[in-house]
DNA sequence: TGATAGATTTTGTGATCACAAATAATGTCA
DNA sequence: TGACATTATTTGTGATCACAAAATCTATCA
């Protein structure tokens, strides 16, 4: 693959998905004195953070019963919530009506890595233009919390807030559509998230999150948008080494 | 606007979006041997189709009882059909779970631009290595029509063969993820289509269609990302100058 | 033993209904 | 006459049901 730009040594390690309960947030919570509660859209939500996090299989099929039951809702929530998630592509719709998690191939991959690199730069220098001190001390403290995660090897506290540092940049840039864009990709390789990289390896790697917190701080565009560019590469690396030892399962 | 890329004259005429009724084909049609007619599919494709086409008055609001009495069916299929549009950025959920077309701002029209230039040359550039003859041949019958509906003023085949040279071409390119990005983004300008330039300002500018054709012909790449970027400049110039002199209606 | 045909279960789909929130319409009072 | 409260209507939402297609299981036969 000759997207990688510098020799780091990765060790993938996949996570066996744990059966792991769904469970739609407690309805007694109080919040809900701001927006009304609609079970379609806390459906959605639950489904959404279960792909970006990687909680289900690629592959996997799911049923609208199944989760339905699994939720404590009706059939009818779930349909539309699926029905949005195929619009976005983090569910593929097969031919018998069937939906399942978004798959991975070589084509897809590259597909991925191409956009992102066209859209996350240029939303990012965008959001140069937004940038306080208030924006950089949040990013700076998501930073600390990535390094701490991988200290441990925690692969999911590192994956959502690796995910968290990039997405509160983008929405600093108030760029809505380019936004959906970017979010749309992101699911489409959440399910290959899960994957955790050997302690060794990722020290080795240069931080592109400070970098790109460097850039931000001297307001320097060209660093930004190619700190981010290698952010990208780094973290589709990770993905892309899985793609190869691991041929797709079901 | 800065983004205007020569000196050209148009003359925007609002074409005032007549009543014009939905109606899904007729189900007695002897095509469904290969897939059996799904209703929310159908519903969707339908509304799909009055969306980019700019049936819809930007910023109408939808209900789901209307569209389910206009298209003959129940309420239920209207509904999977419209999440998937609010997810693809068509249509818009307001606070209210009200459903509108979506409506266009200058925010969101430079956003449009700017998502476009970044996509389109580069899925350009990659069809250009699948272009065959046949491609070829194909888009330059399409570009026929094009100028054939310039001449008449014809406003609706204008924009829905303008459609199909983009989307004939970048299919080429065979990447699915990167198409539905761009098909996402055509959707959210969709509804202001229905512009019909003056033949004078038509006839002046540079058919950046021809251009991209040439490149493929001759296999230059630098040549075929120009040539679409112009076409983007041009055609949402069009768009821009209605955005001018055309507050939002409601 | 293994493949195939039939039976059974699971599952997607679309319609209908009840309920609550939102919108529109109406009447009342200053 | 105009602003406000009240009523009536419309509309989104979620649950349940019936039906048909798909998937799974089972039994039969080579």
């Amino acid at each position: 693959m000759g997207y990688i730009p510098q020799n780091i040594y990765l060790i993938p390690i996949i996570i066996e998905p744990e059966r792991q309960t769904l469970a739609l947030p407690d309805p007694d919570d109080d919040n809900r004195e701001t927006d009304r509660k609609i079970t379609h859209e806390t459906v959605y939500e639950s489904l959404y953070a279960s792909i970006i996090s990687g909680r289900f299989q690629p592959g996997k099929t799911l049923t609208i019963r199944g989760l339905a039951e699994e939720l404590g809702v009706s059939p009818m929530p779930i349909r539309e919530a699926i029905r949005r998630l195929v619009a976005l592509g983090a569910l593929e719709m097969r031919s018998t009506r069937r939906v399942a998690v978004a798959t991975m191939t070589d084509e897809r991959f590259r597909e991925i890595v191409t956009a992102r690199t066209l859209l996350e730069p240029e939303i990012a220098a965008k959001a140069l233009n937004n940038c306080d001190d208030a924006l950089i001390a949040k990013l700076e403290a998501i930073d600390n919390e990535i390094a701490e995660a991988i200290e441990k090897g925690d692969a999911d506290t590192y994956s959502l807030k690796n995910r968290e540092f990039h997405f509160t940049l983008y929405e600093a840039a108030d760029c809505p559509i380019m936004l959906r864009l970017i979010e749309s990709i992101w699911l489409q390789f959440g399910p290959f998230m899960r994957i955790v990289v050997s302690h060794v390896g990722s020290s080795l790697v240069v931080d592109q999150h400070v970098c790109a917190v460097a850039a931000l701080k001297s307001k320097d565009e060209t660093m930004l948008r190619e700190a981010i560019k290698l952010d990208i590469y780094d973290g589709m690396d990770r993905i892309g080494m899985e793609l190869l030892g691991y041929s797709s399962t079901n």
